[in-house]
RNA sequence: GGACCUGUGGUGCAGCUCGGAGUGCACGCCGGCCUGUCAAGCCGGAGGUCGCGGGUUCAAAUCCCGUCAGGUCCGCCA
């Protein structure tokens, strides 16, 4: 059984290909599956238009009841799973790949109500409703076959470079970090928390000598954030490093990653993304343009933005406007964002050895939005120590997280980069919902 | 958590200022016509507790109060 659709709507596509060239010497008999995608029937003829993850073709039957599947075509629906036979013709006047299949027999898998709950003019909150309808959407799919290449593309980074995957659990005793956007669940007789990070856990591996490890897995975090940007639950890209001397090495990970990844989908998906999305893929040069903290701020601040928060940090308008700055002194779209004041920062960043209220860490802006913590870590024990005590860390709920620099740890770094988050800039989203297999946020544990 | 916005057939909207019969548009659905469409076309039809509750009024989708649901931005963050 073949699944070869011709591919008029999605160029990329090259399922179309041997179907197209077998047919240019002789018909041939062929089985295709898919989802009635349009009916169209008229008096003496009915078009039907089959989709499945490769593409589309139009099939052409005969309304006369006599044919065998004309039950079956009388009552099929669009959106229905069918089995069809026919011979597969060329057919220049079709403007769906040139070709068509000519309807021997038809086997409705499973009907489709006639009337969906969705349509493309569909809110997004609605369709997140019937997401798997919306997924079926070739324009849907272009999102995952993305990721999917963003994803290989780290990998085969990664491997090349000796990287350890590690899968840290998602059940924790106690907070990672601040402890206020923790999921809490009951644990036998107890509670567990859902880890918003797999910090604590990477860093562990940098102590137990794995050298640069990876991991891309779910965090949660408990923040009623009602943005475009946010969700309770996401898949986060983590890497730590070690052996560094500053964050400057974590850096460089970070944006040769993001330099391959987004040559991987333009390669790949380039024109299809300009297509259906409408936004051309920019691989970035190396390196990525860097600016202080302190850098930062004048240059918002001389952009005649008063910023808004009285801790010093960035807000969003902020970070729009230093990435567009940034986007026109060097063409660039992404911008590191470096030496963070340790206010601002989690206690276990290392800070600088000649200005300990500034740490070795940054963030990375692309097209205005944060896609990326990472730093240098504190890995000298009594140091740690005291920078958690004077961030009031509770010393019982880390004292196994300080256990791992007890023993000898190297100097370390890393990084989380929010999936989602790529996608979403990568491909002109307005939503990190969008871009997500299934959403999860304030409002929504469903479907 | 704060500010603002939106709830009207299956879907997307208009109607709301200035109250007067559930009025209208597009898509979808159902039926009919039509040898080739490809955003098919033409004709007809069904489908509604105007989110919910209360108030004002002779009369409320429309004005007022409350409530529920959702969205956008901010805060928080990736």
């Amino acid at each position: 059984m073949s699944s070869l659709v011709a591919e008029a709507d999605q160029p990329g596509n090259q399922a179309a290909t041997g179907t197209a060239t077998a047919a240019d010497t002789a018909t041939a008999t062929v089985t295709i599956c898919g989802f009635v995608d349009t009916i169209r029937r008229h008096s003496k003829v009915v078009f039907i238009v089959l989709r499945d993850e490769t593409g589309a073709v139009q099939v052409v039957a005969s309304p006369r009841p006599d044919e065998p599947y004309a039950d079956q075509l009388d009552q099929l629906t669009v959106g229905s799973a069918v089995t069809v036979q026919g011979e597969l013709v060329k057919n220049q006047i079709v403007k769906l790949g040139g070709v068509e299949i000519q309807m021997s027999g038809m086997v409705v898998d499973s009907f489709s109500e006639a009337q969906w709950p969705i349509t493309d003019e569909t809110s997004l909150d609605k369709r997140l409703d019937w997401r798997f309808l919306d997924l079926r959407k070739p324009e849907n799919l272009l999102i995952f076959r993305a990721q999917t290449a963003v994803e290989e593309a780290f990998r085969e980074l990664w491997a090349a470079e000796g990287f350890i995957e590690i899968h840290s659990p998602k059940l924790m005793a106690s907070a990672s970090e601040t402890g206020s956007e923790l999921f809490r669940l009951e644990y036998f007789d107890g509670y567990a928390y859902l880890a918003q990070s797999p910090q604590f856990y990477k860093q562990m591996a940098m102590a137990a000598g794995f050298g640069k490890v990876f991991e891309i897995g779910p965090v949660f975090r408990a923040n009623p954030s009602f943005t475009s940007r946010h969700d309770t639950e996401f898949t986060s890209v983590d890497v730590e490093i070690s052996w560094i001397d500053s964050h400057e090495d974590v850096m460089r990970v970070e944006e040769k990653m993001l330099q391959r990844a987004l040559g991987v989908v333009k390669e790949r998906y380039g024109h299809l993304v300009e297509e259906v999305f409408g936004t051309s893929i920019t691989v970035p040069e190396l390196p990525f343009p860097r600016v202080t903290h302190a850098q930062a701020r004048k240059i918002v601040e001389d952009s005649g933005y008063r910023l808004p928060r009285t801790d010093g940090d960035l807000d969003p308008e902020a970070e729009r406007r230093l990435s567009s700055h940034i986007a026109d002194e060097t063409g660039h779209g992404f911008v590191f964002v470096t030496d963070y004041p340790a206010t601002l920062r989690p206690f276990y960043h290392m800070r600088h050895e000649e200005d300990p209220e500034l740490t070795r860490s940054y963030d990375l802006l692309w097209n205005g939005l944060e896609i990326t913590t990472g730093a240098q870590r504190e890995h000298r024990y009594s140091v740690l120590r005291d920078q958690a005590l004077a961030h009031g860390v509770k010393e019982d709920e880390v004292s196994y997280y300080l256990d791992f620099f007890r023993f000898g740890c190297p100097p370390h770094g890393g990084f989380g980069l929010g999936l989602t988050r790529i996608l979403m800039i990568l491909l002109a989203r307005t939503n990190v919902r969008e871009v997500t297999y299934l959403y999860r946020g304030p409002n929504r544990l469903l479907p």
